[in-house]
DNA sequence: TAAATAGTGTCTCTTAGACAATATTAT
DNA sequence: ATAATATTGTCTAAGAGACACTATTTA
């Protein structure tokens, strides 16, 4: 079979020298790379995002979003997990690569890249958010009530919502922010809250049950006022399927 | 005002000795930060993407996505689009950052963390790729009939051609595979080429038109059998428009 | 029985896809 | 005239959005 390609040269041979296979790994200065970890929840009626409060410059006293050093025997994936667990106790959750961001002036202390991932919890996952007041810890923000940040780490967060908004239209990733079990108006709460508007209740209703990735549970919601809602649970048998195509079609 | 916000203590303060926060850059060794660039171009019947044949160890021989380190002083962009340049003399072309990949064992000389970028570059730009019988060079490879790749390049491109497909159904990334100005029927064999498959001839001019992001150039190309077809030229103004929706909604 | 929340159906408009005949040019 | 390519419109089916009333429970 002859192979179908063509020949570049000429030219070239000038600019190879310093390309990357005839490269000696160690010979120049490299940046370091980290792993930022956007961990998104639905706490107290809010989007919240996880941040932790810095103790040292640069950027001390101000909140950033948490992460940490890739270190040299685990994978990316591995060192957003690892962040997540330190960070929340929480494994098993969805994340995502969001975008490697790696500006050469973005960390005053050297060159430091940062590959950034965006993480959804479910709000029974991080089980114990007491209050406290101890100002060097780790707190839930609203997403639209942030403190200034770290790094240019608003500019992540900003990017992380705008992807977060994107699937809910798309991906079931919505579902990963309720617990097991959850009634078809919380789901659409869950859904305005991040969307920040109010969506039409026969017309959801309609499309996520045509999408047909929720099973009723033959339990009701007895709790509160009014009358009790059924109880769905999502497909886990329908994750693949239901990706491929979109949500809401 | 009051913030609102849930603050957590406790168990944290056992794990964040290692956070990024308390590390002292330097102190640990680092990974290498390349960037890989995926360079699409539509030549001779054909979506092709450029290839580089590697002249050292490892994977010597194989052909491979061209690629360097990232300098100390240059961001990511400036570093793909170098590249970019270095391998084409092509700039000012659409390209956006596709992914990073950074499994542990993908460089066996030592930890190496790519971030790839996916580039496409009008044929007409790329001028003369003229046949040549050099081994050691560069080479257009039709993406249905690719070698045996370096690395983990063949997941790399895998992943680009994804990228590609999507982005052509709501962008206006398929203009820019196109010389300044070209036919309908130019544009929609572009299409068919990436997408491989065939597409209904009133269908996607209809939808083309309606996105309103063409001017006619009032002339008509002149070469070749049959009615000569009426020359298009892409609205530049149109772009940030057409980007936030659907180009068929 | 009042208050609160759950649950349900229709109409219209837009869009997507299937489908074939005519128009214009060169040879 | 013939060959080759360009250009154009209609019908139908599916989906999206707008819209209001009834059902079930607790207090």
């Amino acid at each position: 079979m002859t192979r179908d390609f063509f020949l570049i040269k000429g030219w070239k041979e000038r600019v190879t020298e310093n390309s990357a296979e005839q490269y000696d790994p160690g010979k120049f200065e490299r940046p370091s790379v980290t792993v930022d970890v956007v961990i998104f929840c639905l706490i107290d009626e809010k989007l919240r995002v996880l941040l932790v409060k810095r103790k040292h410059w640069p950027f001390q006293g101000m909140w950033a979003i948490p992460g940490g050093f890739v270190r040299m025997e685990e994978s990316l994936e591995e060192a957003a997990a690892r962040e997540l667990l330190e960070e929340t106790r929480v494994e098993n959750v969805f994340m995502e690569q969001l975008y490697t961001f790696g500006d050469p002036s973005r960390d005053p202390r050297t060159r430091v890249i940062t590959v950034a991932y965006f993480a959804v919890v479910p709000a029974d996952a991080v089980s114990h958010h007491e209050a406290g007041t101890d100002a060097e810890a780790t707190a839930w923000f609203p997403m639209d009530d942030l403190p200034e940040l770290a790094f240019d780490h608003r500019e992540i967060l900003d990017y992380a919502l705008t992807r977060l908004r994107y699937k809910l239209e798309y991906t079931t990733v919505g579902f990963q922010l309720l617990p097991d079990v959850f009634t078809l108006s919380e789901l659409q709460h869950a859904y305005e809250l991040i969307l920040g508007e109010e969506l039409d209740k026969r017309n959801f209703r309609r499309k996520i049950l045509a999408a047909e990735i929720l099973d009723e549970t033959g339990r009701k919601k007895r709790e509160g006022e009014g009358r009790p809602a059924r109880l769905y649970r999502y497909r886990n048998d329908a994750v693949a399927e239901v990706k491929a195509r979109r949500l809401f079609p």
